[in-house]
DNA sequence: TAGATTGTTAATCGATTAACAATC
DNA sequence: TAGATTGTTAATCGATTAACAATC
């Protein structure tokens, strides 16, 4: 097992382009109907996702992963090693603050338990929507947040809230005390420098579409 | 995932980094609020997203803004500008597959217009859902896709239907004629080269959170 | 003017790619 | 073995930052 301990170069940060690339293999590795056999070659990931195959033996080096020349990888033990790398393997709580469409939708995503996450509560300020359950989660009003949050020691808020109350909603689970926010308002939020925001802003998808739409279609 | 290459270079393409960016300039500049004057330096801007003043000023110059020494860059014309870089100033028509919460939720958005952007249609399988409106817009029946989406020059498909339905759905708005997919569904989509697609999968964002509820949070 | 800020070139840094020996 | 593939170092490329002259 390739503890985090074992290598010291796994101390080191894995950076945002990094952790995307390491997804895309998870995600890629773990479809099922895609591979026969439990080897993988670096140059058959990198062909599927267009990019240099010596990028993919690097990445394997970081988290700590052998392959076997003439072999590659082998692809349990790459998903393995990503779920150790990323964290995928511990378990932590969410919050969902809006149980509106957005929180609907998101909270219908059944994939969640194999990242870690668990929703353990949804909070909304309509008061015919308290006492009643989003996917089997029970829905509390929006003032209990730190009271909830702590109880059930939440550790990630998600924002599903309208733009209006995003900020005091991400005062309250900052109050709380969760480390992260994961926000799909389009907001701006404010928050102490110790929490990490996720922001899952439109406009940067708006944005690309945009252009591709007048620059990209020509020439395509 | 899908990469879109193929990219015949037309002139200064703007990368993709550089288009967030802007769009964080865009977002910011057009804050109502936040800014006092017309008149805005590049180390205001720097600052406010803890990036280098000199990159800030570099891409002023790549979209032809023209700064004043001592005063800055005029705030208006800046945006004059993003807005025509990124083509936020011509219109295009897009239609969303999948009337569930998710398709409802992105449909709530006010913002699109302002990106040119105007949804056109709505379609889903649900017989009783046909007929009715979501956020005033027609809900058409899925196979009549390609049928629709050509008469109303649909040139964008939003894809918000479940996965086991996402790859059919872009089959039938390829075969409409679209140039862009958004996919907000968990699906890798297969699609011809000349069709872009934009994925906003939801793992990359809860591997980003898994790793830093792990790696991060202690020394964050 | 004096000085803050732009605009641009040069230097640095990091990330990607090429090359190739080691390996099974 | 022969040869495909890994693992790693070197070279290249691009992006970021520093420096500073030009400007109003």
């Amino acid at each position: 097992m390739a503890q985090s301990k074992g290598n010291k170069a796994a101390g080191k940060k894995i950076k945002h382009a990094a952790l995307e690339r390491f997804m895309h293999y998870y995600h890629c590795l773990t479809s099922p109907g895609l591979w026969d056999g439990d080897w993988v070659t670096s140059s058959r990931i990198a062909y599927y996702f267009n990019m240099d195959d010596t990028q993919v033996r690097k990445d394997m080096a970081q988290i700590g992963v052998k392959g076997m020349p003439r072999q590659g990888f082998k692809r349990s033990e790459v998903i393995e090693s990503i779920r150790h790398a990323l964290g995928l393997d511990k378990r932590y709580k969410a919050a969902v603050v809006g149980a509106g469409r957005l929180g609907g939708a998101i909270m219908e995503y059944r994939g969640y338990s194999s990242y870690g996450l668990e929703i353990a509560a949804v909070f909304d300020v309509d008061p015919a929507k308290l006492g009643t359950t989003m996917s089997g989660c029970r829905i509390y009003p929006t003032v209990d947040i730190v009271k909830v949050c702590r109880i059930k020691t939440v550790s990630l808020g998600i924002l599903t809230c309208p733009a209006e109350v995003a900020q005091r909603s991400a005062d309250l689970l900052v109050q709380a005390g969760v480390y992260a926010i994961w926000n799909f308002s389009t907001t701006n939020l404010i928050v102490p420098g110790n929490v990490f925001v996720r922001n899952e802003h439109i406009s940067v998808g708006l944005a690309e579409l945009a252009y591709f739409m007048n620059r990209g279609s020509g020439s395509y």
